[in-house]
DNA sequence: CTGAAAGCGCTAACAA
DNA sequence: TTGTTAGCGCTTTCAG
């Protein structure tokens, strides 16, 4: 592989001169330029990373912290940080972490190993002592997860407000006995979803008990189908469900076609979210739709600029329902 | 940030020493050894990957190019990718070509950059002049698609006898009308199902025509339902369909799902891949499983060996046939 | 077992 | 407009 030196040499020139032509053109003149240009050429030279970072103690890398890569919602975001890190000349390092600490912390190590610029962490299950610490020493931006002390910049959107105007929704349709699957409620948009929940049904006093809402271990279609089976079981005589995630929200759905409770008709069911597959089942699923794609790219301009040392602020969101047939 | 020469001022010794104790620590003296990792605790010090890569001329990357990473099957795969590359000391560096040339060789160039260390493509639209042009100076591995011509490392299914075994199920179930979902046959693989089919069908003297193929112009969920639409007003009477993918296959149900039809008894249908959404539809998809991840996984191994030097043999990979209430 | 020193490929300050 | 040169942080040979 050819060096900056081999392409000096066979132009002529100093390496400087090669380096100009690559990160300043307009200031070499336009003869030199073309020699250099056609040495590269002939050599067929392209630039080590390599070397450029180290020099500029830099890697133009963006490190992406998610639970799962094939959570659809966290994929989508994910395409919105890719694109626009693209465009600013970052690449990204899309790691999961099983929810895992340790895994976590090797990943993080990538930031103090300076193999990354910064952090998007998307991970609610975070040890936020270790994040709090490590945003005081590196760029780092929660994205979607955030916290309500204000040590840690964020972009999210207002969980609490979207679940209660989804459930007012449930309810104006004239469902009274209203099912919810949340997730864990270590994780704080689990709790400000119960909120709005809450909100809503003490707006129109409906009926509640707290064993009405299932509390799935994971965010996934498995569970979903249990927390449904499970909801049934209890004979409460529900007629919504308001699912904390899309994929809850499906397989939930699925136990109610097995079981041969017929959707919307006798049972509603509303998700969260709006990934992809929330259009592909049968009926197509009414939910809440987040805005993935401009929360990972706003997630990257912040991220940018928190490099460059600019002051950012913290981002909300808007969110939109997303009326379909399944309720 | 503390750098080597720090730690090797605050223990005492020369960096050399602090170096070693990093890389071979068995060749320092025990309690040198403790000097040094003292003064790294104290100084809270991370050796920088970026000089430890510019030394080596490696970057301990490697590149990952998919189509679309929203796509579960590819998705599946990078998880393969990534477990086994971890362990192996590497990170990824996942891309979606989105199957444009341009972005394709914006990648590549993360090679002759030197930013990875070598690379596994997926991306079946690829540029194959290029390819193999590249691979003569950088170790590539080709995952899932491959070439007729052995000039490129790959690793695959044998996907003409999994064609031909699908197609044989139904027919054997009794279907003597099949209809294909194919995808576009510029790909090997779309060819190669076409071809097992095709043998199936013609060993149990099934009727056929050409016109039977739906040939969609990406597999997408979207596509598969509009290739039912499609196939369904034709009015053939066809009482199967064999689908190459399986969101094909999960858009044709749907369209079933709409229109009414009931699957399995009015309608067969079988997918391939296995996905994990063929475990959420209803009802679930019979689909020819392949093993995605152990495929990520094999194809990490072979392109480290690969980057070290050593010989490869391509490797074809067993399937199965999951057959589920679809058909 | 340890240290001195060269050098990986590049950029940028300074000089000419 | 161009060249000389130092140095980014690390590993590794070679001497001691």
């Amino acid at each position: 592989m050819p060096t900056i030196q081999d392409v000096a040499k066979k132009a002529g020139v100093s390496v400087a001169t090669v380096s100009r032509v690559l990160n300043n053109p307009s200031t070499v003149k336009k003869i030199t330029k073309q020699k250099v240009q056609k040495a590269m050429e002939e050599l067929d030279y392209s630039p080590s990373i390599l070397g450029r970072n180290l020099r500029n103690s830099e890697s133009r890398m963006l490190l992406v912290l998610i639970p799962k890569i094939s959570n659809p919602f966290y994929l989508r975001i994910v395409e919105g940080i890719e694109e626009n890190a693209l465009e600013h000349g970052y690449n990204i390092l899309v790691c999961q972490t099983h929810s895992k600490t340790e895994r976590e912390s090797v990943y993080f190590d990538l930031l103090r190993n300076r193999l990354a610029d910064g952090a998007i962490t998307m991970d609610p299950t975070i040890d936020k002592e270790k994040l709090i610490h490590l945003a005081k020493q590196f760029p780092i931006v929660q994205c979607s997860e955030y916290d309500k002390d204000k040590s840690l910049s964020y972009i999210t959107i207002d969980s609490e407000l979207a679940a209660y105007q989804m459930t007012k929704f449930l309810l104006k349709q004239g469902h009274r006995r209203i099912a919810m699957v949340n997730s864990d409620e270590k994780f704080l948009y689990a709790r400000e979803r119960k909120n709005g929940y809450l909100r809503a049904l003490k707006e129109f006093d409906a009926a509640f008990e707290e064993n009405w809402i299932y509390r799935a271990a994971n965010v996934t279609f498995e569970e979903g189908q249990q927390a449904m089976r499970s909801l049934l079981n209890r004979e409460e005589g529900f007629t919504a469900v308001f699912a904390v995630s899309d994929m809850l929200a499906i397989g939930a759905l699925k136990e109610l076609n097995i079981q041969g409770i017929s959707v919307p008709d006798e049972m509603a069911i509303s998700g969260f979210d709006k990934i992809d597959f929330t259009n592909m089942t049968f009926p197509r699923l009414t939910t809440v739709a987040q805005p993935m794609y401009k929360m990972g790219s706003i997630a990257v301009e912040m991220l940018i600029k928190k490099i460059r040392g600019e002051k950012i602020e913290d981002v909300i969101l808007d969110h939109e329902l997303i009326i379909r047939e399944s309720t």
